[in-house]
DNA sequence: GCATAATACGAGCGGTTACTCGTATTTGCA
DNA sequence: TGCAAATACGAGTAACCGCTCGTATTATGC
């Protein structure tokens, strides 16, 4: 049965014409649920706390959304599109092809990690590998956005990698990437972080030469 | 009050005296445990489904465990028992200070890998940033061996790091191995998973070899 | 063989979750 | 001003969670 029955809750389905007040509402159960998803991971934040934390009750919250994957994909949409600015700004500074190792590495790394430090709800969202399959599916087109423009500068420096061993390397370094952000994020001290951010750069720096030096000629074999 | 008060569930407190079925039945329940925290994490791993996996009632397995943090605790026990033998064989294989690095990697990486690789259970229970505070402090241990492992071979290879950088440089290599954990583990072919191994020690080579050259000389600076 | 303890069962309890529904209020539009 | 639609409320609901308890069965010690 598709007719949603419900009496209250529409949010979706006809496209209900929705008024300032509503889309003043939206934005506001969103700002809540990064801030709950920040501090409680995805399972532990209820939609009842997301209520309270928007100041609304749970009744008004589902006006506008069918259910809580509906938030989260929302949300995800959100950050999709911020982080669709910062990527854009991050990659396409500079021809990845000429400028210098050490400064493309400060021009992509620098504005990804402070997208990352600046919302916490982010990496919640994105970096869990236990969510609901629709979940998921809202997060897959920013991973491979971004998947992609790892690969683009990898074929513009190793041209001679072949194309599953740029989409391999393209995997590592953003692995690699993910998995210092949590180090990064719960570092003591500024000093502490930005010495974090010099080891995360040696790493991408030490792999990336190897990959220039496997692909800078035309055989790609080991 | 701190009076147990069940009747049927003793479990702990004045140590019931096991029967070998006991014993068989808590090796059971941990396989089980492990089995559906592999495949659920440890959120959706209900008591229930662990004990329907153990082939036994919900009641059974609480003659056994208090709660089911107390699964999880033993379950880790055990594997921070494995894993230490492993730890043991992978990092007392050979002296970290002569042997050549790519060999020194070889012979830490493959093993863990493999132990990682036959227990998915494993990372469930050690990756996971959200869980119970008792939980992740019968996880310490085993984190902390590791940590002091790869330091020590650090202190061997590059003795002129300072005491920080050495400990953030382990940190830094731990977490690049955990992070292709599962890009090894879910692996579409066994060429793949070869070829993604090779790119992991291909990181942690150029990072370690960071790491001596900086800190190879006396002076630790950068 | 028999008393005692350990093991086994599974319906069910209290608590929490995502979500609903009847109803009251506010807004946009004529 | 009046009225339909959108917004708002919050106690309530079904489902599921970890866990219990009364009871039945099986092993152990003497």
């Amino acid at each position: 049965m598709d007719g949603d029955g419900g009496s209250g809750a529409g949010a979706r389905q006809q496209p209900v014409r929705r008024q300032a007040r509503g889309e003043r509402r939206i934005a506001q159960i969103l700002d809540a649920a990064a801030a709950v998803l920040a501090e409680s991971g995805y399972e532990a934040a209820t939609t009842n706390k997301i209520a309270a934390a928007a100041g609304i009750s749970p009744g008004s919250l589902y006006q506008f959304f069918p259910n809580k994957e509906a938030i989260a994909k929302a949300l995800a949409d959100r950050f999709t599109a911020q982080m669709g600015g910062a990527h854009r700004t991050a990659f396409e500074a500079a021809d990845p092809g000429t400028v210098p190792l050490a400064e493309l590495i400060d021009r992509i790394v620098d504005p990804l990690m402070a997208f990352n430090l600046a919302n916490p709800g982010f990496k919640a969202l994105f970096a869990r590998p236990d969510m609901p399959a629709e979940l998921s599916a809202a997060t897959r087109p920013i991973q491979e956005a971004l998947l992609g423009r790892v690969e683009g500068i990898l074929a513009a420096r190793a041209p001679g990698l072949a194309a599953a061993d740029r989409t391999r390397g393209a995997r590592v370094l953003i692995q690699v990437f993910k998995a210092l952000v949590p180090l990064v994020a719960e570092a003591g001290s500024e000093d502490e972080r930005a010495a974090l951010m010099v080891e995360l750069k040696r790493v991408l720096t030490g792999y990336m030469t190897a990959l220039e030096a496997r692909g800078g000629a035309r055989r790609g074999d080991s």
